[in-house]
DNA sequence: CTGTTAGCGCTTTCAG
DNA sequence: CTGAAAGCGCTAACAG
């Protein structure tokens, strides 16, 4: 009836002993019907899971984590929230991975490689089971913690080189380019100017896929390229349209790197009372909320980063489970929306 | 020599043991020290410090989780990512936690309280040291697993109401929402519609201090709520002034629940050839990125999100330190900010 | 102010 | 297919 004299630290919670004991079998072998692993007698199975419901039991992942040395964390670098981009990319992988038990822990790193490495230092302290990353723009440092890292990882967004084959989802940021650019090519416009912010890689390869056309059709000029290393926005959309107009009357239409620049650019138009896509024709990229909806509509590049967002994860998923996967490079392309603006 | 015959896990990390052995202290004084916790002579202190630093020791947060059944986690729960109030509040609370050494764990409710609660759930196993809530309106479920959880909880964009004190950081919606009515009524508009969308508690209060100005005015009607519980969207906003317009002909201002909506209204005037404010007046909530930037700029209310998300953070910090909070309900207030489109 | 001891709750390892 | 034992790395508790 005595209080046992020296329990030191009962922290009240029910425990796999618990359930071991309320099921008559082993915690071990509770442990292993509750994750399914190795094989259990179907009965044993039956009861494990009777009990654990019966009591409540919730596994500890602290616990867990320590013994097994993986979490059920997985970390996700990417760039900025602010960006509906990577919005709707975490939704998708969220809705992936939650189902199947793990947690997303978001790092963003604002653009920023150092950041970008440094956060990741601090996740991986966590032992995620697995990683997930926004292409393949980083720090030595933080090449090397991908590597040393026994966590799987995909890349998402980008496609690798084919001579450095890695685990991503995406698509050529290049190619996207290049086909909006032989769009407007197609639509007669000949002084297409391209319009840049941040010039993360990404926003790079787009200006090359641009600079390709251009000098495939012969009508490219280092006047054409507008880049501004400041974060996008809408009123440096509005601010680049302005001055592209003021010193290049002649530009007949302008590629912006993005939509949220292209969306400036169109709400500055009606203020400048600049006839779009008469006067000047105005594209985008990534069909960003809004686009549909903008006077004129943009016209845009469609990027299918919900589709990247399930794919990467759904990768993931079969790299932590040990298990092979179908496509290590999974090309998800992308589309061209013609709307009004250009 | 032999090498000892049974290890048999090791993991290769460097433990505190490590640590301890290269500064000549039990690992109990390194622990102590590391953490800051209790007195310990500060010529220990330097030597543990100094051996974490050359063996480049990295705490387990797993194996002190377990040991001290509490994580450096912080739960946050909000009803969306693709709302940039949300991006922006998330953005502060992370800009304050992590250098303090905590891990934000997101978790998006969609709006709907049993998603909250189990995401609520789901998070609490992992012990997280605090919580950061979205309002007051909560299941049954959600209220008890806060209540029953030892971890702190801010709540946060609403004011608990006085009689039922808990830790909170916002403003008073309703209050604002009266504030904008009474900017319209002061402008001489008379048929104020509100036009809602979404439906939260947060919409419901800001109703409620707009039907409370226009009764106090005599203005008020049924006819002038035009409530929608689909999601916010631009789209939704044009659609809803078309509809008040042709529907409502006398109508001479909409305010919209929150800057989505009024920008897609903005938008749709335009394809309408609607002149706001002439015609109508356009109102929003929030002073979302792009308000300012809309033609003709959108009149709004200005919430501090950002140092609603520092602010709460800092106060959580000060619960899990144990430390008093200097103001358990703290009100940032808000802001009209009057541009031209009402 | 410092150390010893005993776990936190789970899973790995090794036997049966 | 099941179990016993050991320990993952750390800190709470209780002395000294």
């Amino acid at each position: 009836m005595a209080t046992p004299p020296a329990r030191r630290r009962a922290s009240g919670r029910i425990t796999l002993a618990d359930v071991a004991r309320a099921a008559g079998v082993s915690p071990i072998t509770v442990s292993r019907a509750l994750r399914g692993e190795r094989a259990v007698d179907p009965e044993l199975v039956a009861r494990a899971q009777d009990a654990a419901r019966r009591l409540g039991y919730l596994p500890d992942p602290a616990a867990r984590a320590l013994a097994s040395q993986r979490s059920t964390h997985v970390a996700v670098l990417i760039p900025m929230l602010s960006n509906a981009l990577f919005v709707d990319l975490l939704g998708a992988v969220q809705r992936t991975l939650r189902p199947a038990g793990y947690q997303t822990l978001i790092g963003v790193t604002n653009y920023d490689r150092q950041e970008e490495e440094q956060l990741l230092r601090e996740q991986l302290m966590h032992r995620p089971a697995g990683l997930i990353v926004t292409g393949f723009d980083h720090s030595a440092g933080t090449r090397e913690l991908i590597e040393r890292s026994s966590a799987p990882c995909v890349h998402v967004m980008e496609l690798c080189e084919p001579d450095r084959p890695a685990d991503c989802v995406g698509f050529s940021q290049g190619e996207a380019a290049s086909a909006m650019t032989r769009h407007l090519l197609d639509a007669g416009r000949r002084r297409i100017a391209f319009a840049a912010a941040q010039l993360d890689t990404r926003t790079l390869q787009r200006l090359d896929g641009w600079r390709k056309q251009m000098n495939a059709a012969g009508l490219h000029s280092p006047t054409l390229e507008w880049l501004n290393p400041a974060p996008s926005s809408l009123a440096l959309g509005g601010a680049m349209l302005e001055q592209i107009l003021g010193q290049r009357p002649a530009v007949d239409a302008v590629f912006f790197c993005n939509d949220d620049l292209a969306q400036g650019a169109l709400l500055a138009a009606q203020r400048l009372r600049v006839q779009v896509p008469q006067r000047v024709a105005v594209v985008g990229f990534n069909d960003l909320t809004g686009s549909d909806q903008m006077q004129p509509p943009l016209t845009t590049v469609r990027t299918p980063r919900a589709e990247i967002g399930a794919a990467a994860a759904a990768m993931l998923l079969a790299r932590m489970r040990g298990e092979p996967v179908a496509q290590q490079r999974l090309d998800l392309g992308f589309e061209i929306v013609v709307r009004s603006s250009g």
